[in-house]
DNA sequence: ATCGAGCATATTGTATGCAATATGTCAAAT
DNA sequence: ATTTGACATATTGCATACAATATGCTCGAT
């Protein structure tokens, strides 16, 4: 006989909205604004509203919609004020995590960031330019970096603020020397994760941050 | 005729919940491990268990409780290494946060800051030694400066850090040499701030946190 | 035409019931 | 004595019903 096999019980109805309908912002499904009737997501998802205020509540606390009492959620917009922010505090938290990195990096979580690099690289070189590719790539390769610094808690931080709704447009923004920048931006990590740089790492990273930030928002020189 | 009074409408039972039982655990109330059943919280509220249950969605999605399918929520506790993890975010955080705070300080903000600071010199100084005042105004005073350093996401990323109940045991710990370097550098912060030295606000802030770190984690040289 | 009051409708907030799942107990086998 | 299985109980997950509140519209007054 098998083994028993533990009952495979699948994610709770609340569980799956949630992600549904947080992957549905991250990716820019929704307009800024817009309302989200607990009503319509319990048909679109054939559940009842229980679940989707479930959901809601999370998505609210975790920044992704606003919630106002007997008024519902709304996708929330972010002013530039509060985009400037958000970059100083990434500029931070992930040149933190970079220099963590860089002093824990095995040969392998190397290894594996440089397939990732390339894999990003492979998805810019395309023609086509899916810039939901080449994001999710972007993402993949960001979040190794936050993985191998050792730090959940910081890894979970960091993710919550590169999964914010807007950062999805960012790549549709960059022109050629926006992009040359990036690549050449994350060969040096590599390379300095690699080389247990950590004070290298570290810089190399803020200045990544900063020079999207300004592309972002208009902050740099004319 | 009085200008027409808004109908006031109080919080919803979900967020009166969600605000007693945070505070309970901010300020250490339950033992960790324990089990807050769904039942037992409605009955203590007097309400249903719908809005006792969206409460606690929101307490696990900030990381105040553990919260496993068909098996309800626990208070969570801290592994050494979650606790280290922990202090060296606040340290990049807060010194980053007091450091904006610096350039940005208004000759009011420092004037109110310092009444803070002497409020929780105060409760030091106090025979009765009550912890709980004291780490409640030391939270004001880091607060304050959160607040000055005008970054709202950065304010709101910070207070939540402060806020995981193990920090409410701190001031408990301290010895006599750990509470005179406190109010030395809560003084020096003060004055780095009015001088709009930003650097060396930064500086403080770091070291301020590290150091308790140091006590709490016992890193520090024997 | 514009504004405001009041009503009708839509939507959220909460309570309750039932089904699904986990937890604890006890007996029997080893 | 320890372990394993099955059953009883406790607790959560979800659906539905109703109450509280907000939203939008009509209609009348100015």
């Amino acid at each position: 006989m098998q083994p028993k096999r533990r009952k495979a019980v699948g994610p709770t109805a609340s569980q799956k909205v949630y992600k549904a309908v947080r992957d549905a912002i991250s990716s820019d499904q929704f307009k800024v604004g817009e309302r989200l009737t607990e009503d319509a997501l319990a048909r679109k998802f054939q559940v009842s509203r229980t679940p989707v205020r479930e959901a809601m509540q999370r998505l609210a606390s975790d920044g992704f919609v606003v919630f106002t009492a007997h008024s519902g959620a709304l996708i929330r917009g972010w002013s530039a004020q509060e985009v400037r922010d958000i970059f100083e505090i990434r500029a931070n938290l992930e040149s933190m995590a970079c220099g963590l990195a860089a002093r824990r990096a095995t040969r392998s979580d190397v290894e594996r960031l440089e397939a990732l690099r390339l894999e990003w690289e492979s998805a810019l070189a395309d023609e086509l330019r899916d810039v939901a590719l080449i994001s999710e790539r972007n993402r993949a390769f960001h979040a190794d970096i936050f993985s191998i610094s050792g730090n959940c808690r910081l890894e979970t931080m960091c993710l919550q603020l590169m999964d914010l709704g807007f950062l999805s447009r960012s790549f549709s923004r960059f022109d050629q020397d926006n992009i040359d920048r990036s690549k050449h931006d994350h060969a040096s990590l590599v390379q300095a994760i690699g080389a247990g740089d950590d004070d290298w790492a570290e810089a190399l990273m803020k200045s990544h941050i900063l020079a999207a930030a300004s592309v972002f928002t208009g902050t740099g020189p004319p």
